[in-house]
RNA sequence: CGAGGUGUGGCUCAGUUUGGUAGAGCGCCACGUUCGGGACGUGGAGGCCGCAGGUUCGAAUCCUGUCACCUCGACCA
């Protein structure tokens, strides 16, 4: 068989039909199920195992910042809703709502969670009263609900899983300072552990989140040239503070009005790994939330010795604090092969007679297929060495294939020809500040702004859209 | 929510036009032979044909309704 030949027959290829392809992929690797209600899905161990990995290396981080984890009920009266108003009018079309308890009509009835800001701000209300009580760093790990009319696998479901920081603090400039702090954990947390380079911005007044500020995203590019919002940090200002009467008496026994953020990253981000690292071949895994690492197969292994070397590498590298699997099933060796790469398993070992004898194993990378050797007595240095390999080379493939359908343009018709020649991606375009242009950017190409990256480059001096004097630059891109 | 498509063993689908005893491949189970890129043989199990009505001597097939999923748009983490 040719190398580059698909060996997983049954999954979609990319270029015949990505959204196909995509819940392929979803469905063959086993990460979810669908069930009888729409927009809700069964994440199953293998999916629900990268989710946790991911929790466990962004929790650890919240908390060595000084984060503590709270969980919030999941029901909201009305009331208590409606009080924010901008916040309401923003999430009151998404939301579910509860009316019965049994068979009792309840007295008001209680929305499902969208996100819990109002739940916070009640809770803060009550125990905030003197600066010794700020700031407040929480965070918690729920799931939440909005009627999503299309719903997809991981990327827009009707109920999701996140965690939700909402902190609240003394003063305006440490509230923006934890705002941009926490956007640097998820560009950090995407860049180190997801391998996924994005891009860190502002989002535009018409884009921010209801009843914030300020919003700050994280924008990722995947393989079929669409943006994906891969995490967001609000600024809240003292909006929230106002509305729901949380006040705090300073040092100078004056009483003052806190300021508050939110952030998050979803489940999302499992549908961002797919579709930013994934082929024809299935998923790809970065090492560092992958559930198995490094799955060993036996080559002949029913021959004298091959099992028991090969429980003995399981061994060591179980050890070594490696998450690793030996499949010693009677599937033949190919057949696990193409079934790991479909699951994505950042690394194989193959070990077989000849391997045995010459003192090594045979060690391929699931992103490129390389195959390298290790010598056996040093075997774990040898794999972690293969894995940091595979990190970085996904990493930079993930960035060769950004930066390939990243387009700077300067006149809409530009915008136009780059996306019709090369395909969607990331448009860098000036930008006058004004709405009216960024709706009519997106009439007239089909691409949206994403953000107004920190990283900012002068490509113009004029609006691309309406002439006027620029005043930054932002990425624009067709979003999922 | 608008437009289109699909629902038949676990999976992929045939059968629907023209109504007449539910099929295939894969997977699964047992045994044997195999094993360095999805092996093979023999035997076996498994189906309210999405759901509810209707037409008919008879419905997977025709009619009505309904639900779910997929794709594309509008809205959104």
């Amino acid at each position: 068989m040719a190398k580059n030949e698909k060996l997983v027959a049954s999954i979609t290829p990319m270029s015949e039909d990505f959204a196909q392809w995509y819940t392929d992929i979803v469905k063959k690797a086993e990460l979810i199920e669908y069930t009888s209600v729409k927009g809700c899905m069964v994440i199953r161990p293998y999916g629900y195992a990268i989710w946790e990995n991911m929790k466990k290396i962004l929790d650890t981080r919240f908390k060595e910042l000084g984060h503590e984890n709270v969980c919030m009920p999941m029901f909201i009266p009305e009331s208590l809703l409606n009080k924010e108003k901008e916040h309401v009018e923003g999430f009151a079309p998404e939301v579910a709502w509860v009316t019965h308890g049994g068979k009792e009509k309840l007295e008001e009835r209680l929305c499902v969670r969208p996100t819990s800001e109002t739940l916070f701000c009640e809770h803060y209300a009550n125990v905030v009263h003197s600066y010794r009580d700020l700031p407040k760093l929480y965070n918690q790990w729920v799931s939440v609900v909005r009627w999503e009319k299309t719903t997809r696998p991981f990327l827009r479901s009707r109920e999701f899983l996140w965690q939700e920081g909402h902190t609240i603090h003394e003063t305006a400039e440490e509230a923006i300072a934890e705002t941009e702090q926490m956007l640097n954990v998820y560009a950090d947390f995407c860049r180190d552990a997801l391998a996924m380079p994005v891009i860190k911005g502002k989002k535009t007044e018409s884009d921010k989140f209801a009843g914030a500020v300020a919003t700050y995203a994280i924008e990722a590019l995947m393989h079929d040239g669409k943006a994906l919002q891969a995490g967001t940090s609000h600024y809240f200002g003292d909006g929230f503070a106002k509305a729901f009467d949380i006040t705090f008496t300073d040092k100078n026994n004056t009483v003052k009005i806190p300021h508050q953020t939110s952030w998050g990253v979803t489940t999302r981000l499992i549908g961002a790994i797919i579709m930013t690292h994934g082929d024809d071949n299935g998923l790809v895994l970065p090492p560092a939330v992958a559930p198995v690492q490094v799955v060993i197969v036996p080559v002949a292994q029913h021959k004298e010795g091959v099992l028991d070397k090969a429980n003995e590498l399981y061994a060591t590298l179980k050890a070594a604090g490696i998450r690793v699997k030996l499949d010693d099933s009677e599937n033949s060796p190919g057949w696990k092969y193409a079934e790991y790469e479909m699951k994505g398993v950042p690394l194989r070992i193959e070990i077989g007679p000849r391997d045995i004898e010459e003192g090594h194993c045979v060690a391929v990378e699931r992103h490129s297929r390389n195959k390298t050797f290790i010598q056996l007595d040093n075997l774990v240095e040898g794999v972690k060495e293969r894995l940091q390999a595979v990190h970085d080379g996904m990493y930079q493939k993930a960035l060769d294939n950004q930066n390939l359908r990243t387009y700077s343009c300067t006149s809409i018709d530009e915008i136009k020809s780059m996306l019709e020649e090369k395909g969607d991606g990331f448009v860098k375009a000036m930008w006058c500040g004004d709405e009216a242009c960024e709706d009519k950017v997106k009439e007239l190409t089909g691409v949206g702004s994403r953000c107004i990256p920190f990283e900012q480059e002068h490509l113009d001096d004029k609006c691309v859209c309406c002439g006027k004097p620029a005043q930054c630059m932002v990425v624009w891109g067709k979003a999922y």
